[in-house]
DNA sequence: CACGCGTGGAG
DNA sequence: TCTCCAAGCGT
């Protein structure tokens, strides 16, 4: 009957699968508060905060940035280093930058109204495919297709497509499933918002039905019309290659004090935490000696050198043992250092650092501006 | 198309 | 502790 499914696969009637999303949805859909805000640009930023990240991380990130940059026009005018502070912890701060050009992009080129239209929406930065088809979607209620981590979890299961979604092959027909159902859902009479609710419906059941681990297929809206569950396939799907596994690095970090300030400095652009801030530090490869390192990281040898603390992170594909240590200088080391800067503790609290930096600042030892610290 | 890009939670 | 992975995008 309807071209989504393949003889072999999943169940005889995929229409009825629309009406019981669409409902599951109404019914037990968790209550996020940029499901309330039907603004376009509330929408946009949950969205670019979602990407990859969980939506409890999201919810006090999206409840301060919208407080402090309410609408495009605050967003576009932001000074870069406020975003980069509403960002810290957040992760990918690409994303931020590119929040902010297509927010200028949205006021120089759209009379500063987001564009309701799917190629326009594609066309700012850091808005890919998914991203312009849920903003499509959830703010303008147009029937343009999703698929994320979720979709691909929850159609692979139903449909029982046990091919890599990384292949470009699975890819298309996931999306072509995904726009059949929505078009099916805009085609549902009497429903509201019913092409955000079928967009949305499905990525709610990835996150808290379809699991990765142990789903909960007896609670399921569609069970009756999941191929996998017929077939004890579930756990096989999807279908995802193995992972490489992370390579190990360690790193000291220095954290040198001289006039009550500390060294910091920026990152450069292009690399991994492109323009946060950050203690001085280099790579230690096995058995190197604390103070050459110091000495290597800063660019002069410090009076005193003594461990502050140990911090494990993980990072891309390194994962990482980071080994602190506060120095102590007593005289002007402004010579043979040319790229960091000494600041107050009042200072580095308005800039932002890697997660690992930042537990690195609540270590510092006690001084005159340890008040600053606070909270 | 493969890879680089962060972080934290869950099991 | 280790592995997976979460509302992906840009190059």
């Amino acid at each position: 009957m309807s071209a989504i499914l393949r003889p072999d696969e999943g169940s005889p009637e995929p229409r009825r699968l629309v009406p019981l999303l669409l409902d599951w949805f109404v019914k037990d859909a968790r209550d996020l508060p940029w499901r309330r805000a039907l603004d376009p640009y509330a929408i946009w930023v949950s969205e670019v905060m979602l990407q990859q990240t969980q939506v409890k991380t999201v919810l006090p990130f999206w409840e301060r940035w919208m407080r402090e940059l309410p609408d495009i026009a605050a967003a576009a005018g932001a000074h870069p280093e406020q975003l980069h502070k509403l960002w810290e912890g957040l992760g990918y701060y690409t994303r931020v930058r590119n929040l902010q050009k297509a927010a200028q992009q949205i006021m120089q080129h759209h009379g500063g109204r987001f564009p309701e239209s799917f190629d326009d929406i594609l066309a700012l930065p850091g808005i890919g495919r998914y991203t312009a088809g849920a903003i499509s979607s959830i703010a303008f209620n147009r029937p343009t297709p999703i698929v994320d981590g979720n979709v691909v979890r929850v159609l692979t299961r139903l449909f029982g497509i046990g091919g890599d979604p990384g292949e470009k092959r699975i890819s298309d027909r996931l999306w072509q499933i995904a726009e059949t159902l929505v078009l099916d859902a805009s085609r549902c009479s009497g429903r509201a918002r019913a092409c955000s609710h079928l967009n949305q419906s499905l990525m709610e059941l990835g996150a808290l039905v379809c699991t990765p681990q142990a789903p909960l297929c007896f609670s399921c809206p569609v069970k009756a019309y999941c191929a996998a569950l017929q077939e004890d396939r579930v756990a096989l799907l999807p279908n995802l290659p193995k992972r490489a596994k992370p390579t190990v690095l360690h790193f000291a970090a220095f954290a040198a004090e001289w006039d009550g300030k500390w060294l910091v400095r920026q990152r450069p652009s292009g690399g991994v935490n492109a323009h946060l801030w950050e203690f001085p530090n280099v790579e230690i490869p096995a058995g190197m000696d604390p103070a050459s390192a110091a000495t290597s990281a800063l660019g002069f040898s410090p009076e005193t050198l003594r461990p502050l603390c140990r911090i494990s992170h993980a990072i891309t594909r390194y994962r990482i043992t980071l080994t602190v240590f506060a120095c102590d200088t007593t005289q002007s080391p402004e010579a043979g250092f040319g790229q960091g800067l000494w600041l107050t503790g009042g200072e580095l609290q308005a800039l932002s650092f890697p997660s690992a930096h930042k537990k690195i600042l609540k270590q510092l030892p006690e001084s005159g501006s340890a008040r600053f610290f606070e909270t």
